[in-house]
Order: C-alpha cells, then sequence, then structure tokens
DNA sequence: GCGGCATGTATTGTATACAAAATGCACAGG
DNA sequence: CCTGTGCATTTTGTATACAATACATGCCGC
C-alpha cells in the first residue's frame, strides 16, 4: 500500500502490539496522526486495517480502542489457526518444491543457531519462524489461505509472551520444525497437517499455562495416586 | 460503517456480483464517485474492503480490477468455506440456544414456500438461505469466525449462478437444512460439522458441473462396463 | 438531591484541493 | 521498424477544511 498509510498502519500496529497503547485504551485519530506525523487520512486506513485484524475494536458510533482478548477469543483464535494453519501445512506438503524446501531448511538453521546458545536469541528465532511459517503459506500457494491466516497468526497477547519463551519451548518448537520439514520432504499432506495442528495447539497451551486461567486438569507431572 | 461509504460498498459490490462490471474491467475512483454520487473518500475505503474480500484486486501501483476466479481459486474457496463453515456448524451445534434454534426454523419454513411454488422463488430462497447461514455464524459465537466467513460466503460467479438453480438443486438444498436443524436441536456438533462439510462441498460440484472445468471421473450416472 | 434536557465540545465522516506517481503517447535515434 | 526517452494526461495518495454526529457538562425542573 500506500507510503504514509503503511507507516501509520506499522506504528499504531507496534504500539499495540509492544503494549504500549493498553487493551482498551480510546485511538483518536487526530492523536494517531499527529504521533504518526501525517494527516488522519492514511491513518483511518491504517485504523480499519487493524480493525479487520481485530486488533482494534469500534463502538456503534465509531470510536476506536485497542482490543481487549478475553482467553475465550485467544483460544478460539489458537482453534481457528490450528485448524487452517494446518490445511496450509497439508497443501503446502502436497505442492513442496526443491527451492521453498531448501530456504526452510536454511529457516530451520537459523532457528536452531538461535535457540543453540545459552541464553537463547528470542528476536532471531521469532524471524526465523515467522519466516518458516510464511514459507508454508506461500508453498500452499492459496491467496485467500493467506489472508485468513494473515489476521491469525500476529495476536497482541501471544506476542508480548513469545519473548517470555524459555530455552525449553523454543527447542521443543525447533524439533516440530523438524518433524514439518520430513513431512514436507515426503510430501505426506495429512502427517504435516496433524503436526502443524499439535504445533498450534501446544503454543496455546504454553500461553494459557503462563497465564493464570489454566483450563487444565493438571498442570504438575503425573505422579503415582496412592 | 459510516453511511456513505456504506452505500458505495454495496453498490460497487452489487455492480460486480451483478457481472454488470466484469471480470478485469478496471476501477477507477472518481467513475465510481460519480456513480455513486459521493466523493473519491468513500469510495476509496469501499475499495479497501472488497480488495480484502478478494472481490477486486490491485496492480502494484494501487490500480484497481474486477478479480478473475480461476475455476482453481474457486475450488479453494469453497474447500476453505466448507471447512470453516463445518467449524461454525460444530460450535453453533454445542452453543445452541432455544431462541436461535426456533429463528432457524423460521426461515426453514421460508425456504420451504419458497421452493414448493412450480417456479421456484430464487430470490426468496437465496434472502432465506442467507439468514439460516447467518444465524449459525451467529449461534457460533466467534467474531473471528464470523470475520472469515465473511470474506468466503459472497463469491460473484457463485452468487451468478445461483440465480439458475434448478427445482431439484433448491430442494436438495433445503433437505441438507433440515438434517442441519436435526443436528442442532441434538447439540451433536460432529454431525452438524459433517452435514455442513458435505452441504458446501455438494455445492462446490454443482458450481463446477455448471462451469466447464468438469474434474469429476463421470458426469453420466453410472452404467455397466461391457 | 436527582433525572432529564439542552448546549458546547470533542470526534468522526465527507468533500475538495493539491501533490506524487504512473501510464500512454509521441517523437527522436538507431 | 523497433526501441528508448521525455512529456502530457490520467490516476492515485495525502492534506485540509467543513459538516454531521456523539459525548459530556451543567442547568433547570421536580
Amino acid at each position: 500500500m500506500s507510503k504514509a498509510s503503511d507507516r501509520a498502519y506499522s506504528v499504531i500496529r507496534d504500539l499495540i502490539l509492544s503494549g504500549e497503547l493498553a487493551a482498551g485504551a480510546p485511538l483518536r485519530e487526530e492523536a494517531l496522526a499527529e504521533k504518526c506525523g501525517v494527516s488522519r487520512t492514511p491513518i483511518r486506513e491504517a485504523l480499519n486495517r487493524l480493525e479487520a485484524e481485530l486488533l482494534i475494536q469500534r463502538t456503534e458510533s465509531q470510536r476506536s480502542f485497542v482490543a481487549e482478548w478475553s482467553l475465550d477469543e485467544v483460544a478460539d483464535a489458537f482453534e481457528l489457526r490450528a485448524v487452517i494453519e494446518g490445511i496450509a501445512a497439508r497443501r503446502a506438503a502436497e505442492r513442496m518444491t526443491p527451492e521453498i524446501l531448501q530456504k526452510m531448511r536454511r529457516c530451520d538453521t537459523a532457528i536452531s543457531e538461535a535457540v543453540a546458545r545459552d541464553t537463547a536469541d528470542v528476536d532471531a528465532y521469532l524471524d526465523a519462524n515467522r519466516e518458516f511459517h510464511a514459507l508454508i503459506v506461500e508453498a500452499a500457494a492459496s491467496p485467500r489461505l493467506a489472508g485468513i491466516l494473515a489476521t491469525l497468526v500476529e495476536q497482541p497477547i501471544v506476542w508480548r509472551t513469545a519473548h517470555h519463551y524459555g530455552a525449553e519451548e523454543l527447542r521443543r518448537s525447533h524439533r516440530e520444525h523438524g518433524e514439518l520439514l520430513a513431512a514436507f520432504a515426503r510430501r505426506d499432506g495429512l502427517w504435516a497437517q496433524d503436526i502443524m495442528g499439535a504445533h498450534i495447539r501446544r503454543a496455546f497451551h504454553a500461553y494459557a499455562d503462563a497465564h493464570g486461567g489454566l483450563s487444565a486438569i493438571d498442570t504438575a507431572p503425573a505422579r503415582r495416586s496412592s
């Protein structure tokens, strides 16, 4: 899109994702325009995009606020993402090309390096991880799927949570990526679909565990009952 | 949304869905503004929405054209819709309330009447059918699902095709709705999900049969091989 | 003191004017 | 005849001004 509205979109989005604009905070067009150094026109375009992605909510009179997410809504988003990104993985496996597979292997290497260090490089991990998932979407070759997933992958709370990932979670995620690569190399769509579904669902439970609302039966390791 | 941009959205959308603006036709903002009786500002909002719904496509220099749909892309959209509306049906069944169920029964009655006449009232059928599916989305109680489905349900070619439905297709569709109601009444999510998936997939094949690109093994009734 | 209404203020919606960018055409050069 | 460059025109992007609407404050009646 155009330059100014793109910048406005990025700025506002980052303000929300970083938490600088707290959930429920009101968004006034003029204030944002000043902050972004542009006029209200591109701001309005940016707000429309952000509303479509559910990062902001509007009252019936069109006033904008940073969206507030209940655990239920986050669970919803994860559930949808698990299903849809699962489909993307299946399609990707069926349509995988050597070129994309090679790129994914390079991503995997990058992730491996980011995770290997004692103090894991979370930013590098997130970048490579994003690229990895983007390549899957590319291989799936469905603009529609891409558009839908784009609104599901960047969830503000999750984004913030990822920075608190422990080395353990990061390494597990890396292992699951390795399995995905195997499924892609074999062009086994259903395998890829199941791995991806499990991958996303595990991420959700990691999130839920870290954020109060435990819905699990038991959070401690299993032990003898007597 | 606001009045003028809403009207502009509806007008342009109808022009596309009705085929008055053919696939590939260029869309100039000023011309649309004149046609809609508003200025370019609301037109631009409308175009952004329509682009998000993939009804229009843009060149790298932001020029807009009515989207062209290949059979593959239509198949994609149907496949995604089958999966996602299936999920919506499952959730709806699990969360069904007597109020919504009653409304759905009224829709079903309306559909029944539209279909019963000798010359089926296709417009009445389409309206009631839309309402029926909208109620399912409402019962599913997921804004995210609703948003995603909104971009999938109204496909221009399908919309035009529906007007050529024969009484036979309409009655079959009505029967499937009856089954859905049974699944909802029993709160059987998986049943509802499977019926919905089959419902959408059947609709796709009806479309594909009517539009050249046959991908089926056989379109004639089965016969002895000798 | 409390509820409802009216007025002022804040905020969003639309129109218009202008700036930037791109496309098509014409023309010159090879 | 083809190609590339430069200009004219068209088209989109942004800013600003103005209109419409919603919200909040305070006042009046009860």
